[in-house]
DNA sequence: CGGTTAGTTGACCGACGTCAAATTAAGTGG
DNA sequence: CCACTTAATTTGACGTCGGTCAACTAACCG
């Protein structure tokens, strides 16, 4: 299985790993740099090897809205044209596999290294078809309900990390960080998930976790 | 200059143009029809000659979430895997030209057409993730506002026709209805904006409409 | 010209945001 | 490892934006 937080290409997509692994640098990031900005030129893609990383945007005024999560197996930077609409930053110290879009224009003969971009792109579309759904429609309880379930391994009642902070997830849900605070705690009291400090938890009742993501 | 409320691939975008018109049969649908429904095999792409199409996602309770509105020049179809996750319908009466998705695989050499789609499948990229912005951060005022300015064209006082109804822009902007209605009396009160009926308006003031949509 | 549907307006209410304070976690230098 | 500092999270009190329900009005159509 691929691991539910993972939102682009996974590892076990054996074509993406290949191709990245055989063309890419390697690079490396510490926790909490800016990968690359917003509106900056998307000149290269990278493949994330461990680590996570969250990519966001802003309106002038402040607010922020993150667009997605990734983690080992993920593919970032596809998702622009020529210019980065979303700014990626690291969560945690970040190793890649880096290659150049331009490389990839080029190897216009490379099907393996072209499926792998096309796969991943049809996934970045459809997770955010799917996050529309729930910023549009959804309570915060439904909202925070789903994040959790999209995370923690399906009907695993293992300890999940959840690799960002509360603010990280109160602007990928759209809500207020004491929504989300909120919300947790009153899973918790009713004993559908149950947290070992605010980085950990486990899930103690999947049915009624299922129930509440509507 | 495009078509502000296009969304996909433009006619301006001659490849796209060209090649659906080369390739396509000639197809109509009436007003309010379905094109195709959510998780039907996706098995054609459809350019969209004329009319106004929307795709839409439910909720098992019935909440809408309407994904993006259509017109002359866009390509529609494109945005899944093997299966739609939205379903599409008729604003209008509608005449496209249809090819289908295998065709499109056997034209590997067809580079026109394949700059075409890729184009398409970045655009509607771009889209949903403009979108999430705005369900995730904005208020009410700001979803019309910047609604009603992706209809007009920029800093035109024409009279612009909206091809869908007011429960349309609601599930667009996920919003209640009531909510959609007494926004657009306001900016109207505050001489904004100026309908002739619900389905025609202009701009009278673009300024404090652009100011309004953050 | 009734009849039907779509849109508007008002009254009310609740979910969620804001602001502030309390608590817990995470560093940090000794 | 501990005391201290600082940051992150939780909790509470309260206000508000936008949703709901209901009544009213305008558009549409045979």
């Amino acid at each position: 299985m691929t691991h539910a937080l993972s939102n682009g290409i996974e590892f076990n997509a054996p074509a993406m790993a290949l191709a990245v692994k055989r063309l890419g640098v390697r690079m490396t990031f510490p926790k909490g740099v800016e990968i690359f900005g917003q509106d900056e030129e998307a000149d290269l893609v990278y493949g994330l090897m461990s680590g996570a990383v969250r990519t966001t945007r802003m309106l002038s005024d402040g607010r922020r809205q993150i667009g997605n999560f990734y983690s080992r197996g993920d593919l970032i930077g596809l998702t622009t044209g020529p210019v980065h609409r979303f700014s990626a930053e690291t969560l945690s110290d970040c190793s890649f596999r880096v290659v150049k879009r331009s490389s990839i224009q080029l190897h216009g003969g490379d099907d393996e290294l072209d499926d792998a971009i096309w796969e991943a792109m049809r996934r970045e579309l459809e997770q955010a078809q799917e996050h529309l759904l729930f910023l549009g429609r959804t309570s915060a309880c439904e909202r925070v309900a789903r994040f959790l379930i999209s995370i923690a391994p399906r009907n695993s009642s293992a300890r999940v990390a959840l690799p960002m902070n509360r603010q990280d997830m109160a602007d990928y849900l759209g809500l207020a960080i004491e929504t989300v605070s909120r919300t947790v705690s009153h899973l918790q009291a009713s004993e559908i998930i149950e947290f070992s400090g605010c980085r950990y938890f486990r899930v103690l009742r999947w049915d009624a976790l299922e129930l509440l993501a509507a």
